[in-house]
DNA sequence: TTAGGGTTAG
């Protein structure tokens, strides 16, 4: 078309609002190539689209009309403006023209409505290979597997790309499989086609199969380029093998490969996977004023993820531009590290800022952060927080709801989400079945191994463990058995699981002859269970034989020699009482201090023997005294087991608050003192006189009260326990 | 003209 032509068609669209806003044209005095050379420069080298938009209005200032050339780079480049630029395209008749008709469906297949995209496409008679190809893409962009695949077949001829699609599309369906029967399939690769079943593999936790193509294209002689490094280098980092890792900085240093910033970035996640995190932190360093939030969220798990908080909160202050991710990395951080109250506390601040959205993976962490705590209260804050903020959940998302329910001991509510799941995986099954597993609910807990076999999800090493454990717990003998039988490869995990349960019912020599055959050297868990036997059943010869192994094992765990100096003391031999305290002491072995929590008004209290420092603590003891009281006169007397403090004359300060919520806090330090019984004695009927205080007030209170002790949960509601077994 | 790139979670 001349450019007259335009002109004219150009004025004429002046008349004509919308247009007439887009456009002010007057006569040209500058060269319109050279503009549109530019605009193609910053699209296609720089990724730049506002430089594109701002060249654009530039252009039209300057009174110039790009040529037909620019219109596909335009309409990638400005999105749903593009809708009127298909206007203007077909206003000044290129609509013909084969490329910009290319890449004016596939605006529409990338962005929206598809249909408008098949129905460009569908009036085309003279369909290139590049419009099919569009057609394909735009079907796997919006997961329509079925028409892309239909599609694919009906082409009347295929290019290298045409089968790159399907690759790429299989490949973020995580259906690998299907993306390898495609490349196995094509004529032809390339290095892009490669790059896209390598990535597939990279991104989709295939690592194994990554490094075997990679070695599959080295020995095809294909040139790897930066993208095929990436994807090697980070299927490294998820192996975390260091001599791997060693092994591909030796082969980028021989081929002098050039490394861009994505090549570094993988690196340094690799190094810090791998173990070397000064040399990640010293391509941290280098990267200098080049770094963006992915470098510093990178470097920031690289410390979470040894557990260096300190470095890795020193970093997430730094962070010049922080994301959700960086948010994220840090919560993660805490909640992983055992610090679920740094955890909660850092996604009040994140949801206080406005500025960034949590999103699924923050409120999985923030989940698994109330489990840990067992905080109920607060989790069912935050499954409502899910609701108002719309936040949507995937698998992984709802398993960690159950993880919630099950550790906050609200086993029915943990039920109800797996039941209201519309898919599960292995992860679901086995929160579920850890969760029956720990409340001793053995059935249960059997009855969803065989559930998930029908539902075609193959049980791991995991399940299997909390399958063992639940007929530990449930005393499931005879069934516990047959499922032993029935594992394959039984771990040493399994091992110890099942000395766990023959032990508990008193099937101690039977339990020595099973680590006796085992076929790896038994771990300390094996042998801790056997002593936990022993204590159970005040068998001194045998637990003498598995504390023994046990001190070798793990010298400074103290609950060993409290385990066996208990043995001894349940048969009245106090001197061996003596002796093993005497080697602990000698051994510089201390105790751990007990300590509990209870949730109360949505914060959490920790408590810890002896422990004056919570807010509350006068008041605590003022009503410690009162419940004495009430206990003597009740006729239950506090033994030494069970050490109920003497209230001291400055702590009676004036009562301040509710008498509910001291009561509340009170039980809170009754347990926490008994639970340093329960660690020590870890026979928790000598704590009967905690447990009729606990009755007492929650048969007061006339409310339930939940309560954590170290490594369970208990519900009191008007005086009952929900673990009735446990006391 | 259409295909391939790094970080976070159970």
């Amino acid at each position: 078309m001349h450019r007259s032509s335009i002109k004219q068609l150009i004025t004429r669209l002046h008349a004509q609002p919308p247009y007439a806003h887009t456009i002010s044209y007057s006569a040209p005095h500058s060269n319109a190539l050279v503009f549109s050379n530019m605009l193609n420069f910053f699209h296609s080298q720089m990724g730049a689209q506002n430089d594109v938009v701002t060249l654009f209005a530039q252009m039209q200032k300057s009174g110039l009309w790009p040529d037909v050339f620019v219109y596909p780079t335009l309409i990638k480049s400005v999105g749903n403006e593009g809708i009127v630029l298909h206007a203007h395209v077909l206003k000044l008749g290129f609509g013909c023209d084969k490329y910009v008709r290319n890449a004016m469906m596939d605006m529409y297949a990338k962005c929206g409505p598809i249909e408008v995209a098949r129905q460009l496409f569908d009036e085309m008679c003279d369909k290139t290979v590049a419009d099919w190809n569009v057609m394909v893409s735009g079907y796997w962009h919006w997961g329509c597997e079925v028409e892309a695949c239909n599609l694919f077949d009906l082409m009347p001829q295929r290019n290298v790309i045409s089968w790159t699609t399907m690759i790429t599309g299989y490949s973020k369906v995580k259906d690998l499989k299907s993306a390898r029967r495609y490349f196995d399939e094509m004529p032809q690769k390339n290095i892009v086609s490669c790059n896209a079943m390598l990535s597939g593999y990279a991104q989709n936790g295939f690592a194994e199969e990554a490094m075997g193509l990679f070695n599959e294209m080295m020995n095809s002689g294909i040139q790897p380029n930066a993208t095929t490094w990436v994807a090697v280098i980070s299927s490294c980092s998820s192996l975390g093998d260091p001599c791997l890792a060693e092994s591909l900085v030796k082969m980028l240093d021989e081929k002098h490969v050039h490394l861009n910033y994505f090549v570094k970035t993988a690196l340094l996640d690799m190094h810090a996977k791998c173990g070397s995190l000064e040399t990640a932190r010293e391509i941290f360093d280098e990267l200098g004023v080049r770094k963006n939030s992915v470098t510093w969220n990178a470097m920031i798990s690289g410390y979470t993820r040894v557990g260096d908080l300190t470095s890795a909160r020193e970093l997430f202050d730094r962070v010049p531009k922080r994301n959700v991710v960086s948010w994220n990395s840090m919560i993660a951080g805490y909640a992983q590290n055992g610090q679920s109250a740094m955890a909660l506390e850092l996604f009040q601040e994140m949801a206080a800022t406005k500025d960034f959205k949590p999103d699924e993976v923050t409120m999985v962490s923030v989940l698994s952060a109330c489990g840990h705590l067992g905080a109920l209260e607060l989790g069912n804050w935050v499954v409502n927080f899910l609701t108002k903020n719309r936040i949507k959940l995937s698998i992984s998302g709802y398993n960690s709801l159950i993880f919630m329910y099950s550790k906050c001991g609200s086993m029915n509510d943990a039920r109800k989400v797996f039941q209201k799941m519309a898919a599960r995986d292995v992860i679901s099954y086995n929160t579920l079945i850890t969760g029956f597993a720990v409340y001793g609910h053995g059935s249960e807990a059997l009855k969803l191994m065989f559930k998930m076999k029908d539902e075609g999800i193959e049980p791991d090493r995991i399940t299997y463990i909390g399958v063992l454990t639940a007929c530990s717990h449930g005393g499931l003998l005879e069934a516990g058995r047959k499922i032993f039988e029935s594992i394959e490869n039984p771990g040493v995990d399994h091992y110890a699981c099942m000395v766990d349960l023959l032990g508990r019912v008193g099937k101690l020599d039977e339990a020595k002859i099973l680590i006796e055959r085992m076929p790896m050297n038994p771990h300390a868990g094996v042998y801790g269970s056997l002593l936990n036997a022993c204590r159970i059943h005040k068998r001194v010869d045998l637990g003498e034989v598995a504390a023994e192994k046990l001190f070798e094992l793990e010298p400074q765990n103290s609950g060993n020699y409290v385990l066996l100096s208990n043995i001894y003391a349940s048969r009245g031999r106090w001197e061996d009482v003596e002796r093993v305290r005497k080697a602990m002491r000698e051994g510089g072995v201390r105790k751990t201090t007990g300590w509990s929590w209870v949730e109360y008004g949505g914060k959490m209290h920790k408590f810890i023997v002896g422990d004056r420092s919570h807010a509350r603590s006068g008041d605590i003891y003022c009503l410690l005294a009162e419940l004495r009281k009430k206990m003597r006169n009740a006729g239950y007397i506090a033994d030494k087991s069970c050490v109920l403090r003497d209230v001291e004359e400055e702590e009676k300060e004036e009562m301040v608050g509710t008498h509910s919520e001291k009561l509340a806090v009170a039980f809170a330090l009754l347990v926490s003192e008994a639970g340093a019984v329960i660690r020590v004695v870890k026979n928790l009927r000598v704590c009967w006189d905690c447990h009729m205080a606990i009755k007492m007030i929650s048969e007061l209170e006339r409310r339930e009260i939940m309560v954590r002790d170290n490594n369970r949960f208990h519900c009191f509601s008007s005086g009952q326990c929900s673990c009735n077994d446990y006391w």
